[in-house]
DNA sequence: ACTCGCCTTTGGTAAGACCACTTTACCTCT
DNA sequence: AGAGGTAAAGTGGTCTTACCAAAGGCGAGT
C-alpha cells in the first residue's frame, strides 16, 4: 500500500490532499449520499483512498472550508445541508418544499417588492415592467395559447416588478423561488377561469405600480397570489386523485 | 486581534485547527504582511502557536481553500493575492446601499417568520428557541464579553425562530442572508448601549413567540431589527471616517 | 565568471498513539 | 416496567516522529 501511495505521488505532481478532495466528492456522488448523510469514518475513508489520515483530514478541511461537508466531533463527517452550501445539488431541496411553503414565501416576498416598486421604482425599470405586461397580455389573447411561453412571460412580468423594487437580495431570492415553482409544476393558467382572472390581476398590479400606489400594489399582488395558490392547489389535488387508484 | 482577522475567524470555535486559522491571520496582520509576502515556515509557525504541524497544516488547508494563502512546495506559504479576498472587504466598507437592502430583507423575512413561529411553532422547535435564548443571554452577561461567540449565538437565536416557522425556503433564504451579513461586517453589539437594548429585544421576542402571540412577535422583531439597522449604520459611518485619513 | 551539482531549507506524506466528544446499550434504582 | 445514570464503543481531534519531494542557495569545478 505504501508503494502505491508513493507511485501516485510520483505520477501526480499536484498535492495529494487536493486529489483526495475530489475523490471524496466522487464517493459522495457514487454512494448517492444526500445532504445530512454520514460519510465513512476517517480511518476507513483513508484506507479506502490509500492515504494517511492526516492527508485525508487536510482534504476534509478543504471541503469543509468550501462548505461541502460538515464535521461533528465524536459523531462523524456529514454531507453539508444545502441550505448552507447551495453549491451542491440545488435540485434536491426543491422537491421537498411543499407548495404551501413556496406560495407563503411568494406572498411574503412579492407584496413588499410590489410596494417598493410602486414607491421607489425608477423610470427605466418601470418601463421594463410595462413592456413585460404588454407582451404577456398579447400572449394571453393568442388563439392557440402557447402555455409554456405564457408561463415564461408571466414569470418575467413578476420579475420586472421585483427588479424595479431595487433590492438585489430580493431579486436573487425570488429568481430562485420562481425557478423552483416553474420547475416543480406546470402552469396553473389552464385551470378553468384562471387565465381571465390572472389577466385582470396583472392589469390591476400594473396600474398600481405605475401609478405609484404601494398599498394598492400590495393588495393587487395579494389577490393575485392567492388566486394562483388556489389554482395550484386545485391542480395538485386533481393530480393526487388521478394517482390514488393506483395504490394497492 | 485586528479587525481583519476578526472578520475571518468568526464562527470558528472549538476545534484547534480552526482557532489556528484565525491566529495565522493575526500573525499576518500583526507582522504587517502584504500579499505575496512569505509566512514563517510550517515548523516554526507550529511552534510559535504551540500546536503540532499536522494541526497547523489543516488550518493552512482551510485558509488556502478560502483563498487567503498560497502554498508552494519547497518554497513556503505566502499571503494570497487579494483578488479574491478584496471583494468581501470592499463589500463591507463601501456600498451602504447593500447594507440597507440586506436589512430591508431581514425585516421582510423575519417578521412573518416570527409570526409563523408564534402561531404554528411545534413544541420541539420552540424548545430549541428557548435553549438558544438562554445560551445567548448567558453569554451576554459574561464579564470579558466574547464578541465572536455573542454574534454567533445571536444569529443562532434568530435562526431557531425561523426554523420554528416551519418554512424550508424561508430557512434557507435567511441562512444565506445571515451569512452575508455576518461575513460582511463585525458584530454591531459593541455599539454603546446596543448590547442592553438587544438583550431586552430578545426577551420580548422570546416571550411573544413562546406565548403564541404573532402580532406581538412581529412588533418585537421589527423593533429589534430597526435597532440593529441603526447600529450597523453607525458602525459603517464610523469605519468610513476611520478609513478616510489613511489614503495617500 | 559561469555552470553544474550537492546540501540546506521548506512543504508533503505516513504511521501510530492517545485524548475528547457522542452515541448507544445496558444496568440499576425507583 | 419505566426512568435514570453509567460504562463502553465509535469517531473526530491532536501530537510525535520519521521520512519523501521540491526549490533555492552555495560552493567546486571548468
Amino acid at each position: 500500500m505504501s508503494a502505491d501511495a508513493q507511485m501516485w505521488t510520483r505520477l501526480e505532481r499536484g498535492m495529494v490532499s487536493d486529489r483526495i478532495s475530489g475523490q471524496i466528492l466522487e464517493v459522495i456522488a457514487g454512494e448517492r449520499l444526500r445532504p445530512g448523510d454520514r460519510l465513512p469514518p476517517e480511518r476507513e475513508l483513508a484506507a479506502l483512498l490509500g492515504v494517511s489520515r492526516p492527508s485525508l483530514r487536510e482534504a476534509l478541511r478543504s471541503l469543509k472550508a468550501q462548505g461541502h461537508v460538515e464535521v461533528r466531533h465524536g459523531s462523524g463527517v456529514f454531507v453539508a445541508d444545502p441550505a448552507t452550501t447551495r453549491t451542491l445539488r440545488e435540485a434536491m431541496v426543491t422537491e421537498e418544499m411543499s407548495l404551501v411553503e413556496l406560495f407563503d414565501m411568494r406572498e411574503v416576498l412579492e407584496l413588499p417588492a410590489a410596494g417598493w416598486a410602486a414607491s421607489n421604482g425608477d423610470k427605466d425599470k418601470l418601463a421594463a415592467v410595462l413592456r413585460a405586461y404588454e407582451q404577456l397580455d398579447a400572449a394571453t389573447r393568442e388563439d392557440p395559447v402557447d402555455w409554456n411561453t405564457l408561463q415564461e412571460l408571466d414569470a418575467a412580468f413578476h420579475m420586472r416588478i421585483v427588479e424595479a423594487a431595487g433590492n438585489r437580495f430580493m431579486t436573487r431570492t425570488l429568481t430562485v423561488l420562481q425557478e423552483i415553482l416553474s420547475r416543480g409544476m406546470e402552469t396553473t393558467l389552464r385551470v378553468p377561469g384562471r387565465l381571465e382572472r390572472s389577466r385582470d390581476d396583472h392589469r390591476r398590479i400594473l396600474d398600481a405600480v405605475l401609478g405609484g400606489d404601494p398599498a394598492a400594489a400590495r393588495r393587487a399582488v395579494k389577490t393575485h397570489i392567492n388566486g394562483a395558490r388556489k389554482a395550484a392547489m386545485a391542480r395538485l389535488h386533481e393530480d393526487q386523485r388521478r394517482a390514488e387508484p393506483e395504490q394497492g
